[in-house]
DNA sequence: ATTGTATATTGGTTGAACCATTGAATGACT
DNA sequence: AGTCATTCAATGGTTCAACCAATATACAAT
């Protein structure tokens, strides 16, 4: 909740809203994208779509860094968050291989996956909503029996007072806090990855207001489960309500094509 | 099997071995480890060891780079590595700001953070391990479902072959297949980072001649049941192999404190 | 055929300079 | 006192030109 980004996205210029400064206006980032990730994305577009292969070497740094009509430092620094996210591999005195995109443990190139070729893959949605229904209603049981105060006291107020923000944003602190509360790392982990994608994303589900009623239904009841230390329930109401957002969610996603 | 950096660790020149060119030294891989990847250890260090907290500002990178002794562009590339790990944010005529790495979705700093300073975090390789038991199970069973020619035939060999290679590459192709089958690209990225894991520090698991067998046992079972379609027993044999590892590895870990 | 050597190629690092953005200090104006 | 625009110093972004270090390759020597 406090990460220079998020603490950055709450401030804006007055001047951006030309005048129109008490209405909500949908402002998006100024697209002032820093050389070098756009030529990540570029390259990382390239790997993934399968237009360069993997084992394949890249052009060396000085041809590239001149096909892009950038400097060979700036190339060299897309390089490196090409090699960070597992997609390259860098060899002194021999040259720059493309690995297999499949062979990553990268989330970030799992997201780029799904957004490739202007939609989005349905596939890998519905895999990432499957693992959910496998992963989180442990999850819950684990947090019912560990609950501590701390833990049980955010999802109150998460309860009370969500009412007051977006069902989407009461949704992911729930989420989070269970995900804190059963002290899983790597749970935790994938639930950061899941909740910035839903962040981006989420707000269509959370459109349907019958969505958004079962999602404030699962917030009392899940918190209810949870303080009492109800972990076989914590379990059920997690699964239940994880396997209606994936129904409704792919159905929703099959009318959009 | 094929990424540039296995084939690369099949080929080493016979002047490292100093003469003793047919006995079976054990080589590690020369430490060439480069300016800027020494310095991301650094820092990545700091900020997981919680020396550098969250919301803080690095020294400008002018500074940074005198301290470490090194040029600015090389310091430059090691923190284009920590921001695509999500552990800094960079911001343009300010400065770079360390964030809260718990709300990292990057498994390269979960790694990091199982092995800090010096000894592994066995609360973290247990959060892994109970992980894996409430996701693989299910994706055995999607395996099962799903059972396509190639993967069932990739299982057979490994268990018919098998017994020629190390336990370990066995169960890392056995699980590696496994996710392959079920499609889930989540699964199969998670997978990903086990096995890495596993690869580097999973022998001692498999040296004892029993978790072997058991494993043997294992790859057995699940081939079978995966092969006849059999989904409820395919999630039951995970299910069990996973629970007996992990108990296996905890005690282990217990006592070797 | 094998081994050693020279060379070209490629990534790694350096130093200096300049551009672009930001935050804070300043001062004018209300 | 407070608000606003201006100025300026600090900081990240990019460029340029070299040189260092590792590697692959071709070639010569054996």
């Amino acid at each position: 909740m406090s990460t220079p980004s998020e603490m950055a996205n709450k401030v804006f210029s007055k001047k951006n809203q030309m005048g129109n400064s008490t209405s909500k206006v949908a402002l998006r980032p100024v697209n002032r994208s820093r050389l070098h990730e756009e030529i990540v994305s570029q390259i990382q577009r390239k790997i993934i779509s399968g237009e360069i292969k993997a084992g394949e070497k890249l052009p060396a740094e000085r041809e590239l860094a001149v096909e892009l009509g950038v400097n060979r430092a700036t190339l060299r620094e897309a390089v490196k968050k090409l090699e960070a996210q597992g997609l390259v591999e860098v060899r002194h005195g021999d040259g720059v291989y493309v690995k297999d995109f499949l062979e990553s443990e990268n989330l970030d190139v799992l997201k780029a996956m799904i957004y490739h070729e202007g939609g989005v893959d349905s596939t890998i949605i519905d895999s990432l909503l499957i693992a959910r229904i496998a992963l989180l209603p442990e999850i819950a049981a684990v947090a019912a029996v560990k609950r501590k105060d701390e833990h049980v006291q955010k999802l109150k107020e998460i309860v009370e007072l969500g009412k007051n923000m977006p069902a989407l944003e009461a949704d992911l602190a729930v989420h989070h806090t269970i995900a804190r509360a059963s002290e899983n790392y790597l749970v935790i982990f994938i639930l950061n990855f899941f909740n910035k994608l839903f962040r981006e994303y989420g707000k269509y589900y959370f459109d349907d207001p019958q969505n958004e009623e079962r999602s404030r239904k699962f917030h009392r009841e899940i918190f209810s489960a949870i303080a009492r230390g109800d972990a076989p329930r914590a379990k059920r109401i997690m699964r239940d309500v994880l396997i209606y957002a994936r129904e409704r969610t792919m159905n929703a996603m099959r009318k959009s094509l």
